[in-house]
DNA sequence: GACCATAGGTACCGATCGGTAACATCGTCA
DNA sequence: TGACGATGTTACCGATCGGTACCTATGGTC
């Protein structure tokens, strides 16, 4: 990757990357514009516009940025419980219901962008959806090398507890049901 | 309420109101503009402003009145199954799983919204957080009349199988996770 | 018919939006 | 030194946003 130098002195694309994913994710994508952007990363619009080549296309950096994040929290989870994958089901739910637990918690930036761009051929919402996929290929992956009678219900029941963790994080104030989601995706797992 | 002689001569403010529910539920809030609403409902932006003080004050009221058409179906379902709270919850989760899965299904107009406006102090959010608590208690009283070991948890559970057909729904095309969540809620609650 | 409240229509406002043109400045490396 | 690529600066564009002033038409009451 870029990060070895990046790192030491970022240049405008990375910092406005950094921006847009701390004001896209608090306070929503069509909430902010590209001004706000700019003015918290330190640089200036043009900047932004010789990096990226709309705010459809930083927006669909955000998601991909955001959707490392999750790839990086599942590494991690695989490496602390190698050739186990009900322990790394049950350690993404246990970490899953802590951050939604926590202030400020505002749910799965790509089901948020779905929200916000709802018209199926949009490139922000075909991007969304699309790592979205690989998410739930993910889950599915993971309890099939479970052996449980039915994998599909199992796999759909789980993804259900994400996106209703994702949803009801936000919604309800903590201590809400996102913060039962460990014990709920146990549940489901042991049935 | 108004509606025998509001059929018969809609006045502004309705077809305001219906204009406004279905355009905000299949596009979005943020993304409809207050022309385009008085376009569709036929009238002209002063009307809206006569009977509206702001765009927030449309959107709660269309946040009212999508709660409305939750609670009526509620009446049909205990109507349907009376003294009988655990085919009432039944009857609640297999008629979700069929709309979310109909095309256009675009989740709860009340998560929706909360996720278009996460402000803490937004009006629109205030009203969507309020009208979600509302719901929550249902399926809690639901719950507890069922006398089951673990109320709290069994309603949490049903509650993020409800937030997450919602955000799933939208999500996945279908057949996707929220077609099942007719079958998960009867595996809940019987366990 | 005189009167009045309510609702509709036309035209417009200031603010903000995403996006761009043209030019100055800086650091790096040959 | 000189050339170059990346960034900063300033000013601007057309479109769209939420919201409003002003006038006219309508319907009911006395």
């Amino acid at each position: 990757m870029s990060s070895h130098k990046a790192v030491a002195r970022p240049c405008a694309a990375d910092k406005i990357r950094s921006s847009a994913r701390d004001l896209f994710y608090s306070q929503g994508i069509r909430a902010v514009g590209v001004d706000e952007i700019v003015h918290k990363a330190g640089v200036t619009k043009p900047s932004l516009y010789r990096a990226f080549d709309s705010k459809d296309g930083l927006t669909t950096a955000y998601l991909s940025d955001y959707q490392q994040e999750f790839w990086d929290r599942i590494a991690v989870i695989c490496h602390d419980h190698p050739d186990n994958p009900r322990a790394q089901l049950v350690a993404y739910f246990d970490g899953l219901a802590w951050r939604a637990s926590q202030p400020g918690y505002r749910g799965c930036a790509l089901t948020n962008a779905i929200v916000e761009y709802p018209e199926p051929e949009h490139p922000v919402r075909q991007e969304a959806a699309r790592l979205k996929q690989q998410i739930r290929e993910w889950v599915k992956q993971k309890v099939c090398a479970l052996s449980v009678s039915d994998p599909d219900l199992l796999t759909d029941g789980l993804i259900l507890l994400m996106e209703g963790t994702y949803g009801g994080g936000q919604v309800f104030r903590a201590p809400g049901p996102a913060a039962q989601v460990g014990k709920l995706a146990r549940l489901l797992l042991s049935s």
